[in-house]
DNA sequence: AACACCGCCTGAGCGC
DNA sequence: TGCGCTCAGGCGGTGT
């Protein structure tokens, strides 16, 4: 699931051969992809890139013209090379292809195909018209994740009765952090799922802003999670699910104390959490657990 | 106004 | 072997 560290680990992988590179034709295979004018100039045929950029877990590809690509990956999306596959067929699920003809071509060298392919189709493209929209777009995100602050965290936190689990969902609290990087960055922080977000002390938000930076950071040098369908712009897949302590990992045990991790849905999504290195002790919303799936 | 909840969409994995 | 069911979840829209 694309998150900010796989985000940024496609952000990485792409920059170096789409910066200061031109699009010379764009193809939408399919329109309904697409939220906004969808001609061919909106999705930069005929322009440089500049910059791509990043907030959240949206990535931005910014061209000299001023106009604006964002890019969505959804649960199964990707922005990549195209690398053709003996086994490739009809439902390859591109919806949108890029030919780049590089900035400084070597000799003999042919210019790239960028591909969007997203299977399920949660993902998608935004054009927008100018970096100032741009910014419009972004100012309904929180703070970057990979920058969150123990402060603004706390801010976010005393506004909001709900789960902490919820909030670190919110993109609006902060931006970047999914269902993995939730139950991970909240196992690091020893601090329940369920807590009430205004009950956390100040002490309590730092600790937990310092572990979703950490944890994200972590998965940025592991090249971000792979469960399924993930990989980076080159078509590398992460290493961190290998590191996940708790996602995923439902009735198995703890990798610090042993004891059998609990599962539950909070903020209607799957939670995974240790009873009791996150002790629940203050400000826990009233449960709805379910018994412990033995998946 | 804040928050809960639904539904979109496909493929993997499972039980029978 | 193969079919059909369930589940996964980011996020915009709608309901409370």
């Amino acid at each position: 699931m694309p998150e900010l560290p796989e985000v940024e680990s496609v952000r990485r992988s792409l920059s170096p051969g789409l910066t200061g590179s031109t699009i010379t034709r764009a193809t939408l295979l399919r329109a309904d992809i697409v939220t906004g004018d969808a001609g061919p100039a909106d999705l930069l045929q005929g322009q440089r890139v500049v910059e791509l950029r990043r907030r959240g877990k949206q990535l931005a590809i910014l061209a000299d013209s001023g106009r604006v690509l964002l890019v969505h990956l959804g649960m199964t999306g990707q922005l990549r090379w195209h690398n053709p596959q003996p086994s490739a067929g009809r439902h390859d699920h591109v919806h949108a292809r890029w030919s780049v003809r590089p900035a400084r071509p070597k000799p003999g060298e042919s210019g790239a195909t960028l591909i969007f392919r997203d299977p399920r189709r949660f993902g998608g493209l935004w054009t927008l018209p100018t970096p100032a929209a741009l910014d419009v777009h972004w100012s309904r995100l929180g703070p970057d994740a990979l920058e969150i602050t123990g402060e603004a965290l706390g801010a976010a936190g005393q506004r909001s009765r709900r789960a902490i689990k919820a909030l670190l969902l919110d993109q609006a609290a902060l931006a970047g952090v999914g269902n993995i990087y939730a139950d991970e960055a909240l196992f690091a922080a020893s601090i329940h799922p369920r807590r009430r977000a205004s009950s956390l002390s100040d002490e309590e938000a730092q600790r937990l802003a310092a572990s979703v930076r950490a944890v994200l950071a972590a998965a940025i040098d592991a090249g971000g999670s792979t469960l399924r369908d993930y990989v980076s712009g080159d078509g590398v897949p992460g290493g961190f699910q290998e590191r996940h302590a708790v996602y995923g990992r439902a009735g198995r045990p703890c990798t610090r104390c042993g004891s059998r991790l609990a599962s539950a849905l909070i903020a209607q999504r799957t939670t995974v959490w240790c009873p009791r290195c996150q002790q629940s002790s203050r400000g826990v919303r009233p449960s709805t657990a379910r018994l412990p799936s033995s998946r």
